[in-house]
DNA sequence: GGCTTTCTTTAGTCCTACAAATCTGACTGT
DNA sequence: ACAGTCAGATTTGTAGGACTAAAGAAAGCC
């Protein structure tokens, strides 16, 4: 019993009232909430890497909740790789180096503020990286389907532009069947990790530019080259793109961001 | 394998017994265990994506365990996207494109068994795409301190040889230290989820080959061309090492089982 | 002074009960 | 006959209690 929810003045988590503001009685979805929190305060680093959590008890008494629910979304941080729980220790956040960076949800996390410029600097430099290389193969190894997939995508890309959601899904449906193409398993799953990352910051782009560049051309030079079988020249067309894409969001960033002087 | 009964012919989780073979009060470390146990009967395909899983209640009731342990586990393998729980609809295992197959304990229980020769082969293509252009920033941009870690890492594989502890735990500093050099964290983390899965595979080197190819020269002309801030230098001998390396790999893998003739 | 033992804190496990979500199928109104 | 709605059943979600085991800290012993 004792549910005592006026003591707001004591660890990290510090004062706030129940999480979701649903009454208490009407549970929805409360872990799910309760870990995006959790996990936005980590990443975000609002709680930093060394740092223990109060107590399972005193937090979830204090945050209004059960303490297995509190303890699920513990677990699911530390299957992540943010923290570590040991008894009478108790739960640290764990050092960045063995955060699962590649985890959707902890990228989800890291642009939920404003986004952090080196970190978008590293994914566009992985993506330059390994990008080229995934055309390079599915221009090989793409089968017809693939390829009809990504023709249709770009026609609604080119009808819809990527203003609009529908642009924005079929650009995603676009990489995703290149990246398909490869038959890679690994390039998939690090491929759909980066270009979800990438989307976020997508936001910040149409929101400050405006999209002054029409991505299509670049898109279709990328596809051609791949219908018609040209490792090299898709290589090519995407390092291309990528650069046009690192243009445009490195514009956007220091357009919204004056205040962040790129720490180099 | 013997801890749970050979096959699942009845439900999915098939067998019965203790988890873990402690008294039932004892605690040591269960959850973890039944992580493990659950996660590896999944990534091995022992359920397949799609399966849904028997309820909670049945489930822990079987395993011998409480539900709170066996959702906390459930809730784990959820944060890695490998299952998805609903109400009424229980607990689902995901399709392979959904998991988040760079995650580290994914990886490891991908190789607890036989490894997967498709899995190591898109492994290593990975590799060979990133890690050259690794060598080539780490050329660039390392530091006194990673070089002098690295060239100490080196000199401890020399002395020791793979075929020891401390040799491979060398060889895994070298390439830790050379991914730091990059200050990519995203390069980072992937690379260290590579690095570990890959290591897995070593095991089967050194217990069918025997490791008749000395590691020390490659390595040491990647660490000169870093040494010497030659960046395509680093590059082309981190290929040629990573070639040898593979074909190593294809050696043991083939020599330990003819059942799987590689399909494509 | 160094080693061992006990103490105490904190996460780990277990249990029971109830709430919420959601699928199923019967029911009702048109 | 058909569609929409509602009750029932099932399964996960949340709550709150008690107890166990691990591990650091302090007391005690040699």
């Amino acid at each position: 019993m004792a549910r005592l929810s006026g003591k707001n003045t004591k660890g990290k988590l510090g004062g706030r009232g129940p999480l979701v503001d649903t009454p208490k009685g009407s549970g929805r979805r409360l872990r799910g909430a309760l870990l995006d929190y959790l996990g936005e305060q980590i990443v975000t680093g609002s709680v930093a890497p060394g740092d223990t959590l109060p107590g399972e008890v005193e937090t979830a008494e204090k945050l209004d909740i059960s303490r297995g629910a509190y303890r699920e979304a513990i677990k699911m941080l530390a299957a992540k790789g943010l923290v570590e729980s040991r008894p009478k220790t108790g739960t640290r956040v764990l050092d960045r180096a063995r955060w699962n960076l590649l985890d959707p949800a902890i990228l989800r996390w890291a642009f939920a503020g404003r986004p952090d410029a080196k970190l978008v600097r590293d994914l566009f430099e992985m993506r330059a990286v390994i990008e080229p290389e995934v055309a390079r193969l599915a221009a090989v190894r793409r089968t017809a389907e693939q390829l009809a997939a990504m023709e249709a995508a770009l026609a609604t890309m080119a009808e819809r532009g990527l203003g609009t959601e529908d642009g924005r899904d079929a650009d995603r449906a676009f990489h995703e069947n290149l990246l398909a193409a490869t038959g890679n398993q690994v390039m998939i799953a690090l491929g759909a990790s980066i270009g979800a990352a990438v989307a976020y910051t997508t936001i910040f782009k149409s929101r400050s530019a405006g999209f002054s560049r029409d991505p299509v051309p670049d898109h279709y030079k990328v596809f051609r080259a791949i219908d018609r079988q040209r490792p090299s020249a898709a290589a090519k067309a995407m390092r291309e793109l990528l650069d046009l894409a690192h243009d445009d969001t490195q514009h956007a960033l220091s357009d919204h961001a004056e205040r962040e002087p790129a720490p180099e």
